[in-house]
DNA sequence: TTGGCTTAATGGTCAGACCAATTATGTAAA
DNA sequence: TTTACATAATTGGTCTGACCATTAAGCCAA
């Protein structure tokens, strides 16, 4: 069996980084339990403070550890983790990206949502289906994380069927990226149960147009139902 | 209702990171390009380079930035990395997808010729300008590889007038797609001069529709020309 | 026991220095 | 003029020591 030793880095922090990671690996260091000092480290780790520092702000941000001044460092519970993706870590606090983001994936929408009513097979209206009636249930419950859900799923169905791989894998990724603004959101959402509702029939619209292989009307009702979200965004930004 | 605002962190290091990002989220730094240097950047920051440091040495383990010493800082291509990497990696192990590259491309372009016919302002137009006129000069000396070069940088030049970099960057992106498509699976040069038959005409409406800021002519003039190059496509598929 | 004060320890920030790698520069040789 | 190489300047990496801000602990007096 090959048995790699992990690559010993030059960089001062990150071998830091490791032994720290291993300790808690090997169930030296638990959950919960007091780093030692920064400068208790720099003795016995033989380095300066700043290695150390840089070490743990590190590992700080990936949320292994937690700093506390005047207190200490503590060893996290692993299992909260934040964002990882420095792209949506980005995006989340930029509200520029945020509604290039979303113009983009409207723009994919309706173009897909056209090619969709052309070009759907049985197997695609079946999915699409599911998809709606799914999307139904969560908006007449008001459960609005669940309604985001089903909603993205529903779209991504459509997208499924232009059969475009593309085209499909493009509109899922903008929709991954504006998934956590979208979370951050959800609290104003919930407020406003006005909007949702009117946008029941606009989903209804577009169903029904891709169904009946009416492009036409398919891109129409698309663009319809992404008017109020933008507006909505714009108005916020 | 309690709407909380996200925490604005009081950590040095932190407020710096939200700055770079921030200029990163805006186009203000591009990737490829060098940050100022961590002694330069303290004092326009007016901060000690130990929180220059430690900011930097964070969205280098993040991937956002890469270090090189006696160098400087680049910015890395998040969006590459997190998007076109791996729709690259999908189309290797997809087979043939020229048509559905294609056809994202053109949605785009559709797209975003019209939203540059609203957008485009004096410094656009001068670009737009500039890049119309190589793409003429380039169709009068007949040298086809320059066609391909300028016709690129011509379409780019409006999509960069969108102010949407995500729109950019995915049309850049399909672009260098096709080009490799079809270098693969067509004999690139030897074809090309067909699709790109008299189409002087039809970028000069493309041109002259964004710089009048007639986006419904632009959107119009934009489909009618890559109509042809489609069907032309297809007819070899 | 309680309240408030002092003290010590901790993480956060700063300043300045030197090391190591790379690039830019200028000079001498071909 | 061009090329080659030594030199200087710049950059990130590391170290040292100091001070600030916050917290916990200890202490003493009411």
């Amino acid at each position: 069996m090959q048995n790699f030793e992990p690559v010993k880095s030059t960089r001062v922090a990150d071998i830091i980084i490791d032994q720290i990671q291993a300790m808690i690996a090997k169930g030296i260091l638990k959950a919960g339990e007091k780093l030692l000092s920064e400068r208790k480290l720099c003795e016995q780790l033989n380095v300066s403070r700043a290695s150390v520092r840089e070490a743990i702000s590190i590992m700080k941000d990936r949320g292994i550890v937690e700093t506390y001044r005047g207190n200490g460092t503590i060893i996290c519970d692993i299992f909260k983790k934040r964002i990882s993706d420095p792209l949506e870590n980005i995006i989340k606090n930029s509200g520029e990206l945020t509604l290039d983001i979303t113009e983009m994936r409207n723009i994919l929408d309706v173009k897909a949502t056209r090619l969709a009513a052309k070009r759907r097979t049985n197997a695609d209206i079946v999915q699409i289906e599911i998809a709606y009636k799914n999307l139904v249930d969560a908006s007449n419950n008001k459960d609005v994380r669940l309604m985001i859900e089903t909603d993205a799923a529903f779209h991504l169905s459509i997208a499924e069927a232009t059969h475009n791989i593309v085209l499909l894998y493009s509109m899922r990724s903008m929709i991954e990226l504006i998934e956590h603004s979208i979370y951050e959101h959800m609290n104003y959402l919930e407020n406003m149960p006005e909007g949702f509702k009117d946008n029941a029939k606009e989903h209804e619209a577009i169903y029904l147009a891709v169904v009946n292989g009416d492009a036409d009307a398919a891109e129409l009702a698309s663009e319809n139902h992404l008017k109020h979200f933008t507006e909505y965004l714009k108005n916020r930004a």
